[in-house]
RNA sequence: GGGCAAAUUCCAGAGUGGCCAAAUGGGGCAGACUGUAAAUCUGCUGUCUUAUGACUUCGGUGGUUCGAAUCCAUCUUUGCCCA
């Protein structure tokens, strides 16, 4: 893997690059849509690729390992041979499931054991095995094993699970050094911050995090119950340290609003569930606001979901026929709602880039946002 | 023609003297969702601009009772059975 660093913004922090992978490259900053189980719920990969305009997606390790398992994934050559999508992917370490799962899982300095959630058995997690496990399905990027420390952690807490998280970084690079990837393509490891809200513990991890020199760099823990404001805060003191020269992951954000405020303070890369599952529950993101297709209002409205819409799915169906599919709980809803919301994000993004390069991002910015605000 | 059973709030359907504006499910209305245990979850859903408050409801009418969706009489409608 190899970053580019392009342009940067005269005003912001705001950067436009491109990352090179065997799997093709990617046009930064950019959103990456989740595919936990292996697929982007509700979405093709021929719509992910030709009307998304997806530039990579994520896996899950934890997910895959337990459903359909490392013996199907090794077997089918990985999991890009697997599911079909040729372009880039990055794999999560199951460290969001350490937050998202902590009530059936046990934390300890050998790693973390999880209780299935499917049928209960134990599995153990170290950070070695998850780089091995990694390096079976296969993704571009793989993710360090990390402790997403809630937000509302106090500050002993914060800071013995950031200390946690780095030793048990050592031990991902340890094993990430010692192994090669099983298919013949390359893949990077990305190690993560964490600190949760406290600014010197979030200095202390992105200092520890820069030295060992990955070819990316995620910041984690955050959107995680802490303030928004906090939040922005946290990434301005991480990406003060983090090297200019590679790229920046936060991790799971978040809101198009949340997307546009990282881009200004540095950030390259992102991706969140909220396009596809808030989708997939009838909130649709759109260039003039939010809307609820459930609402009535929308019953009797034979105008386009979205007039000058990222999307095929936005002038070929009307909102009353979306608020009639998501009454009637059919499946299309998802699929027209997931691909609406992900083709959103991914064309607010790519406006981004390209208000970077033309070198009024700042102004676009502030417009774009208080458009996409509204609630409609 | 005779006998039996039933009629409940938008729908289905509990409730058979006070704790009933009435269970539960559906439907409806709104909200939440941030590295996905989520096609999920939460709230509201008779009227009164707020209610631990008032008022109006349980096929119609008339009774019994301090008090009735619940008991009695009668009418209407529906279903089943016998002719």
């Amino acid at each position: 893997m190899k970053f580019e660093l392009q342009y940067t913004d005269s005003k912001t922090n705001a950067r436009a690059g491109l990352i090179h992978t065997d799997h093709g490259d990617i046009m930064t900053p950019i959103f990456m849509p989740v595919g936990t189980a292996g697929t982007v719920k509700t979405v093709h990969q021929t719509e992910l690729k030709n009307d998304i305009k997806a530039q990579i997606i994520l896996g899950n390790t934890y997910h895959l390992y337990l459903r359909p398992g490392l013996e199907v994934l090794e077997k089918a050559g990985g999991l890009h041979k697997f599911n079909g999508f040729d372009r880039p992917m990055l794999t999560d370490s199951g460290g969001f499931q350490v937050f998202s799962l902590s009530g059936i899982r046990k934390l300890r300095e050998e790693g973390v054991e999880f209780r299935s959630h499917i049928d209960g058995s134990k599995h153990f997690f170290s950070p070695e095995g998850v780089m091995d496990i990694e390096r079976t399905i296969g993704a571009d990027i793989m993710m360090a094993l990390d402790e997403c420390t809630p937000g509302t952690a106090d500050y002993d807490y914060a800071k013995k699970s950031m200390e946690m998280t780095h030793r048990w970084l050592d031990r991902c690079i340890k094993r990430f050094n010692e192994t090669e990837p099983k298919y013949g393509y390359s893949q990077a490891l990305f190690p993560i911050v964490q600190g949760c809200v406290y600014p010197d513990l979030r200095k202390k991890s992105a200092e520890y995090i820069a030295s060992k020199n990955a070819e990316g760099n995620a910041i984690g823990g955050l959107a995680v119950g802490e303030p928004t404001e906090k939040m922005y805060e946290m990434i301005e003191v991480v990406n003060e340290i983090l090297p200019k020269d590679r790229p920046r992951y936060l991790m799971g954000v978040g809101t198009p609003m949340n997307i546009l405020e990282g881009i200004e303070r540095g950030v390259d890369m992102f991706d969140c569930v909220m396009p596809t599952r808030n989708g997939r529950n009838a909130m649709l993101f759109t260039k003039k606001g939010i809307m609820n297709m459930r609402n009535k209002k929308w019953e009797f409205d034979f105008s386009p979901i979205e007039e000058d819409g990222a999307s095929y799915v936005d002038t070929l169906y009307t909102k009353a026929y979306l608020r009639h599919l998501f009454h009637a709980k059919e499946f299309l809803a998802m699929q027209i709602a997931s691909i609406h919301n992900l083709a959103f994000y991914l064309w607010l993004v790519t406006e981004a880039r390209q208000h970077i390069i033309a070198g009024d991002f700042a102004v676009w910015k502030a417009k774009t946002l208080e458009e996409i605000s509204t609630r409609l």
